[in-house]
DNA sequence: GATGAATGAGGGTTCATTCAT
DNA sequence: TATGAATGAACCCTCATTCAT
């Protein structure tokens, strides 16, 4: 791979990283390319000779947000310890939230426009959350955890995680914590954690 | 009052009602007048008649939500079951979510862009939320609930009714339910009452 | 009818006018906006007040050209003698083209480009020519004039005819016509009924 | 000449051929450098390696088009056979425009958008034409053919001749023809032929 | 009150061309 | 010789708003 290349690869990373930032806070109808020009510190014209269009650049990124978030499983490895599970689930998704939070947020403000690129990706998810589900329904079976309606508990310990990175700048203002700093991950994370293995009966 | 003046009302009800969807949907940036006209059934001409501007309209109708939700507290009445509350104010909450997702969705878009019109509130929220962490401490100084960290049990509880509006589309595709019906509200009410309930060590 | 839609009436007059002109001119793709602005002696803004598109002006302007010729048939009225049909034809097609050339060059020029805006056009057209053609051949067929190839002929008298309009510039250049002028209506529907009356055998 | 020369002729030679299409079906305005690129089968980059503007390209090819349309004469060689000449040339010109119809058609939207770059040309077509008009004028004192308007008969052959090129799609859609085979040239030739011929009193 | 018309600014995108490599 | 990158201008069109009527 030559230098031209490099940098051309550099740029992009930076229209995809200003793009994520943006539309996270915007939306698509809402940010504009001379926005996402300024925010990757080029020109609007050149912006352009990087990307096919506005539209084409959103759904590169909601695409790539996706499927980062795919790759974050319920159950991971061998584990198939309830608590285990949990505990690894909630600390790993919150981290994410926590670290990236424009991921989130890019979501959201899809779901909040009515999702038309989601289409194609309502059946991969419910195939994850099926799986996720069998597991947890196996668990109350086998009597290694308090009946819970798996499905809910799974969209709820989705509900508290993005919580933190969506109404992030709330959490900030009622915790105190300066937008320079960062929230306390382990408060949050115990926290977190105690509600969902206490509902499973497992603390 | 006069004729004229109840179809003026009626008609800023419908101007009011259609930003809050459309400003929900899309931000304040990323809505037109043009969309705003339509929704509301009338002409971009007359929606500038009754408004004083675009961002005039969104800061009235967030105004409106912030106030809404001021009226729903965590302790209702003379309430001091800790049980009671709990589960009143998670009722509560989601059922707003529920009937009208659409300030939650607001109010969430204002966070995503910075929330540059809620500077004023956040001492107002800050002051609930210490008077409601105030009771939460009593309970566990009494006694009379497990600790937890007040703050975060609060914002949890938020997180989890919240979320059913804000990504109400991703909990339909996920929960099955066509954009026609509603969404459950006995089936996520119960997981949720029973989810800050057990963290309370009250059920 | 009021004065304000008699104002609108005239100023879609006029960009339709200016449209015809400039599209004659330099095309579709070729013609700007600003161009047809100016051309119809408002702003480029106020235009796109009037209009939809660009392309929906194109299409008007065309479909309105189309009609229009239409309306001129080979056979008018009760005649049924040759030649007074023929020179009737000759005359009539040349005084339209010497009169509003632009109609025959925005056609042209819509051939030009392949013509994507013709292809529901083209069996109104075969059955006017279908038309025609059959009174010639009845007319052989009775000996009332010298065999030719029908649809050549019909053919051949457009491309006379339209020749005066699309290469106006050139006729006005030979004949030495200055582009104030009017190019010699008699002297051309002369020779050009001559061409064809002799052809068919009437002169 | 080396091989590199070669090759660049080979190039220049497909830019010419490419930018004579694209001229004559959108003309300069509407084609853009993009498209002449694309349709020469290079960059755009390497089409400003090669020509100076796009405008230039434009005036090269034109200028090739009109000196290719010298070459054709009304008298050729030592022909002085009225009947001859006439057959002869609306062959020629006929035989041109269905092989090489761009010709035609660069020249028709050079006409329609006012002929900014022919200024020096007219000069030398209005020496041809009247040598030309001076054999037929002659040819008429001889009594070798019957009188017409010397100018306007040679019009009316070009107008018919070039009619098969400018509007060959409406040809083609009138007399069935499909994209792909060639109109038939002996009928139209022959059709053509007999016109002009029968005017001049020759058949 | 209500509405057609108008407008200057800005929307996303393509333009012809230049430049460095 | 060739090509990725860059650019300022222009492209078509919509924007929020104002103004007569």
């Amino acid at each position: 791979m030559n230098a031209a290349s490099l940098k051309r690869k550099e740029i992009h990373g930076a229209i995809r990283e200003a793009a994520l930032r943006e539309f996270a806070a915007t939306g698509l109808a809402g940010t504009s390319t001379q926005q996402l020009a300024k925010a990757a510190g080029i020109t609007k014209a050149q912006l352009h000779y990087y990307i096919t269009s506005k539209e084409d650049l959103y759904r590169e990124v909601l695409e790539g947000i996706i499927a980062q978030w795919r790759d974050i499983f319920f159950v991971e490895g061998e584990q198939d310890d309830p608590a285990e599970v949990i505990t690894g689930y909630v600390r790993r998704k919150l981290k994410l939230c926590l670290d990236q939070p424009e991921g989130s947020r890019l979501f959201v403000q899809e779901l909040l426009r009515g999702a038309p690129e989601m289409e194609d990706h309502w059946a991969g998810l419910r195939a994850s959350v099926d799986d996720a589900s069998g597991v947890i329904r196996r668990w109350i079976d086998e009597g290694r955890m308090k009946p819970v309606d798996p499905v809910l508990f799974m969209m709820n310990i989705w509900a508290v995680t993005q919580h933190y990175a969506d109404y992030q700048l709330q959490s900030r203002r009622v915790l105190d914590v300066p937008d320079e700093g960062a929230l306390d991950f382990e408060r949050i994370a115990n926290e977190a954690v105690q509600l969902f293995l206490m509902r499973a009966g497992l603390a």
